[in-house]
DNA sequence: GTGACTGTACATAAAGTGAA
DNA sequence: TTCACTTTATGTACAGTCAC
């Protein structure tokens, strides 16, 4: 997955409002950009980092930039919550997701289950149906990456549909598409919320499956035009445990 | 006064729904 | 079929309320 267009590099100072974040342009001026990214992003950026956004000149948007990703030391961390879902979604397609190939009738946001929850993903492996959650993946913790970075009801309930599905028969995985490069592991934080690793260690146990996948983000400048790219790398290690273990 | 809890605001994208 | 409006999802910060 590539943006090429309209992408500009600054200077993020700091975030408030939980959508908002404010942005030093190059030529010093300051703009408010929209960050969809409402977790606590603790590791992703600090005041003063470079900063990726985009700029969108639509009408009906009151902010006319969009923060994508941070620049923490060497590495860019993506922090748009719309990419993984279209990063997976293209893997799927292309059949280069990672264990997760030969999947059709790819669908997405498709309501199912009885809490009235939507799947990120829908498909049909052979005869079986497949549901496929995504969970944008970014606090880093020593060479191991974490989620969730914040205590999450919704993703426990999220986990409880999964495990109706693989009941009725369906299968039902769990993506976490981790928009780093820099770690080695990936881990559910225990100690931010034990109900959700709780949560997800019985769901493992009922059949769920886990593919931490590992993205590089690439920033480069052609032309004078800077251009963002998403290169998928591996599959994480995964381990039940916290960094303290 | 303090801590715990609850409700609300915040911006956007995408899907769903209903009217024309 | 198209368009406009509504709903859902996201999680933190903050204000207000209540009990102790």
């Amino acid at each position: 997955m590539i943006i090429t267009n309209d992408l500009l590099i600054g200077k993020i100072l700091k975030r408030y409002k939980r959508f908002l974040v404010d942005i030093e342009l190059p030529n010093g001026k300051t703009v408010i950009a929209h960050s969809t990214n409402t977790g606590s992003m603790t590791s992703c950026w600090e005041p003063g980092d470079p900063a990726l956004i985009k700029f969108i000149d639509d009408p009906k948007r009151k902010l006319k930039y969009t923060l994508l990703a941070c620049k923490r030391g060497p590495t860019w961390v993506g922090v748009d919550t719309s990419s993984p879902h279209k990063l997976v979604l293209e893997l799927l397609k292309s059949g280069k997701c990672f264990g997760l190939n030969g999947i059709k009738e790819l669908r997405s946001e498709v309501k199912y289950g009885s809490e009235s929850s939507r799947i990120d993903i829908w498909g049909k492996h052979q005869k079986k149906e497949i549901f496929i959650e995504i969970k944008n993946t970014t606090l880093k913790r020593g060479p191991w990456v974490s989620f969730p970075d914040a205590v999450t009801e919704r993703g426990t309930k999220h986990l409880r549909e999964l495990q109706k599905m693989i009941k009725k028969g369906h299968r039902a995985a769990l993506v976490f598409l981790i928009q780093r490069n820099d770690v080695t592991y990936f881990d559910v934080a225990r100690d931010i919320d034990p109900t959700y690793a709780q949560e997800l260690a019985k769901a493992i146990k009922n059949g769920l499956e886990i593919y931490p996948i590992c993205v590089e983000l690439k920033v480069s400048k052609t032309k004078g035009r800077i251009i963002l790219k998403w290169n998928p790398k591996k599959i994480l290690p995964f381990k039940m445990m916290t960094p303290k273990d």
